[in-house]
DNA sequence: TCTTAGCACTCTAGCCTCAAGAGTGCTAAC
DNA sequence: GTTAGCACTCTTGAGGCTAGAGTGCTAAGA
């Protein structure tokens, strides 16, 4: 019965998004008609949309009141006819200007991703920290912060570094913390995390020359690596909740029923985003894949994701590091820009921090202050 | 004509703020006197509340409806009507334990504060990082990370540590760091920031035989310790969004106005929390005075905290560190079990310090698995 | 076969009214 | 100073009603 997907039909799948996205009310035959200059009549139009609902890709909320697109239609959107926009030149250059602006740590760099993002998709933003795709240790520097306190500071290849305070005995001084891990970071020079273990349980056996203290430093290391790659997801930065939650899904349109779902809606998502349910699952399958990620309501396999898009992009360095980042927000999205604004984004952190750990260093001064004055 | 406040007065007011904290709906003199077994009648209890409302503890939000505690009202409850009550033996027991279970940075520690205080108290929960009162310089390290990054390590007394990465030339070798940051550590040893300043200013004058290299060191160092000193707060950990959102001022009782309400009252609060305003201002008081600070509405300068109360302590080493914790909520607040929960928090919180920084280190194991594994 | 005008039908949103219930304030008696 | 009684006020929720929006269908036209 439903015929078949004729050029005209794409169009108006297309139209009933893009209108559905801007305005979050449902779309009537005759707005199409009257707003977009469309040489049919509204009967047309009509007739077309319920060829498209029965192809499955929009539906009816009420048997009055308009259409509004299903998950498959707006996944046939993002594949088929969205057209691949980039950011324009000019929000490129502004938003490298502003991680120009950050002289600051990695950290901060995250967090002004997640800001960007969720300023420009009027969405949550999420980001996890890169972490490193294999782990290879560098060296272990223990510093003293005060009699039976150090800091321990182990550095891995690509620039990771991971720290731990640990006690120490009164008796030590700055020159036998140095030795030690002078000696330990020898042992385990440039070892993986299950070269690593390896000696470490040589060293156990009194297979080499270490003592007590040296020992338990291995010991610390290899947990510190363990703990590492455990590590599914390292910290999650979150921003523009704000954002989301002034979405038109999260705001009472008419009676008290419509306020109260909203109401509850947003209690969901609060909850979504504390128990990290419905990112979780995400997070690795974007690390492990390249490219832009988008999933689609119902597509996500947790019911809570229902009416929820997410957009994720991998960023990193090949084969050397690699974290996450992306936005959240109703499946009423704009796909295009989003998707845009992901993908540039990600390709922004990916070269600051090739730039960061490999190639050559930022060019002009780092200094402390930046952190603050610029943080606002 | 409002007559002076009875005994039976206060006792009036004490118990419609315990059960319009309890129940959230205004309480109505029959009320009162059914659930209470006060031995007058309903007329008489009205008698003393229209006295009570001429006082300035009472209001009316409508003419029929309950009665509901003013700011002032509040006020007095807490200052004179409230029994200052201890947490149970019990849940510090339960509380103790967690905080022993988490082996982890101090970090862990102000998150597990924040949540334990949100879950008690229903609310939301805030935190500063503790910092120094008096910034003393005690040694900085260079890590290499890699050929162009060096980790600095800068090292206060009082176990204080901050760390910047900077980018260095590709021809140092790690004894060259070595050397260069202990020259620093000496030139710098001991210094507070006003000295780091001048000798920072020697310096520069060539007055000192140190390198280019060194020189901005020392400048790091000395920039490190102004953005420390300035920066007011560290950063503010945040936990209960959810909590302090179920409460029934943010969910709709009836009609859809009040649900609209309600969802502007969750923006507004979104943004103050987002803003730091309101929060802001209280901090710098709160580490100045001891003891536990209570804002209720209105009190606080801000118009938008209007309807929320926060609860304050500091915490630290007395002389050495200190930092803030506290509950944000609505006025309608659990004062006694809020205040008595910051209380006891703020003191372990003080606890750990002093054992982490000073008296001397935690009796068994730290290590680094202990972080993650009871993450959850 | 596709398109279109016309029209009946459906559903929502907003508004009004109405009745029930809750609580007060006041008055007069104790 | 306390209390019973009662009129009055205000909120809340239900029900009914209307206007308007939008569809689905049918029949005519290209």
């Amino acid at each position: 019965m439903s015929g078949p997907l004729t050029e005209r039909r794409q169009t108006i799948l297309k139209l009933v998004i893009q209108e559905f996205v801007d305005t979050a009310t449902p779309v009537a035959s005759e707005t199409l008609v009257r707003k977009y200059r469309l040489p049919v009549s509204s009967a047309t139009v009509r007739n077309d949309m319920a060829a498209l609902e029965e192809l499955g890709f929009l539906t009816h909320p009420h048997t009055s009141g308009g259409r509004i697109p299903t998950d498959a239609g707006y996944r046939f959107f993002v594949e088929n006819l969205m057209e691949r926009t980039s950011l324009s030149p000019a929000e490129q250059r502004m938003i490298r200007h502003q991680f120009y602006q950050v002289r600051g740590e990695l950290d901060q760099w995250i967090q002004l991703a997640c800001a960007v993002l969720a300023r420009t998709a009027h969405n949550a933003s999420v980001a996890t920290a890169p972490r490193a795709e294999q782990l290879r240790f560098k060296s272990l520097d223990l510093i003293a912060i005060h009699e039976t306190m150090a800091l321990a500071v182990i550095v891995f290849h690509g620039g990771i570094i991971k720290q731990q305070t640990l006690p120490i005995e009164p008796g030590r001084t700055a020159d036998d913390l140095r030795r030690a891990a002078g000696l330990v970071s020898d042992f385990l020079a440039d070892a993986t995390l299950r070269r690593a273990e390896e000696l470490a349980a040589v060293a156990m056996l009194n297979g080499v020359p270490l003592s007590d203290f040296e020992r338990s430093l291995v010991d610390l290391v290899v947990r510190a690596m363990v703990a590492f790659e455990e590590q599914v997801q390292e910290q999650i930065y979150l921003d523009g909740l704000l954002e989301m939650l002034s979405q038109p899904e999260f705001l009472p349109a008419s009676g008290r029923e419509d306020a109260e779902r909203a109401i509850k809606r947003m209690h969901r998502m609060l909850e979504i985003l504390k128990s990290g349910r419905g990112l979780g699952p995400l997070i690795p399958q974007a690390l492990a894949s390249g490219g832009v990620q988008v999933i689609i309501g119902g597509e996500h396999g947790e019911d809570v994701m229902r009416d929820y898009s997410v957009i994720l992009a991998r960023y990193g360095v090949e084969g050397a590091i690699a974290g996450v980042l992306g936005v959240l927000g109703p499946t009423r999205m704009a796909y295009p820009r989003s998707i845009s604004t992901v993908r540039y984004i990600a390709s922004l952190m990916s070269n600051l921090l090739a730039e960061l750990y490999h190639v050559n260093a930022r060019p002009s001064d780092v200094d402390v202050d930046d952190e603050d004055a610029q943080r606002e």
